[in-house]
DNA sequence: CGGCCGATCCACT
DNA sequence: GTGGATCGGCCGA
């Protein structure tokens, strides 16, 4: 069943994207539906975390989705030509985020390998940020500020669960120009070989 | 308006 | 292990 809002709009962002390891991910675009199982996430913390785009309380019109209410989905465009798909937390006004960093395909795999151009039996073909939207479809210019509560993009509980032993942590990638908190354990994913 | 830079990926050495 | 691709957002002038 689909996430329910109440989920969204929980305040520790560090527990929800933790949280988010074992949930499902789909889009659904022209009537067919490709997802998978989300094994890699990252938290940024909002206006505290100088990682954070909405670092120092920015407002402006890219991270203005970021203070939509939890639910919400913020892609934007990174290195000039990659999207990357973060579910927004927390209530109106505080722009919680977790990126989605690392995907196990589930449905639809052979639209996903057909958008990434790969073979259907390659492997990690949706295991990073940008290549997971590519395989999911999911556009900067497109999909930016949808609600995940519709019927294109959303998210399931289906109840898998992983054991603490089964998930990693550690500093997040990417963010080394964050100072101290680049530090930050705010990255968790499913170690190699559980699925 | 100009310049710098980024929550990345892949081909190539 | 390294560097190029590629362009919107942001900031300072």
């Amino acid at each position: 069943m689909k996430l329910k809002k109440g989920y969204y709009l929980q305040e520790d962002v560090v527990a929800a994207a933790r949280g988010l390891l074992g949930k499902f991910l789909f889009t659904k675009f022209n009537g067919t539906v490709t997802g998978g199982i989300i094994t890699e996430t990252e938290a940024y913390a909002g206006v505290i975390d100088k990682a954070s785009h909405a670092f120092g309380g920015r407002r402006t019109n890219r991270t203005e989705i970021m203070y939509s209410e939890g639910g919400t989905a913020y892609v934007y465009l990174c290195y000039g030509m990659y999207s990357l798909f973060n579910v927004v937390t927390n209530k109106k006004d505080i722009p919680h985020a977790v990126l989605i960093r690392g995907l196990h395909p589930m449905e639809g795999r052979d639209l996903m390998a057909q958008r990434r151009k790969l073979h259907p039996d390659s492997k990690n073909f949706s295991a990073g940020p940008g290549t997971l939207s590519i395989a999911l479809g999911i556009h900067f210019a497109d999909h930016n500020g949808l609600s995940l509560a519709g019927p294109e993009i959303w998210l399931e509980d289906r109840k898998l669960e992983f054991l603490p032993s089964q998930i990693l942590t550690g500093p997040r990638v990417g963010v080394d120009s964050a100072g101290k908190d680049a530090l930050l354990p705010y990255r968790f994913r499913v170690k190699p070989g559980v699925l």
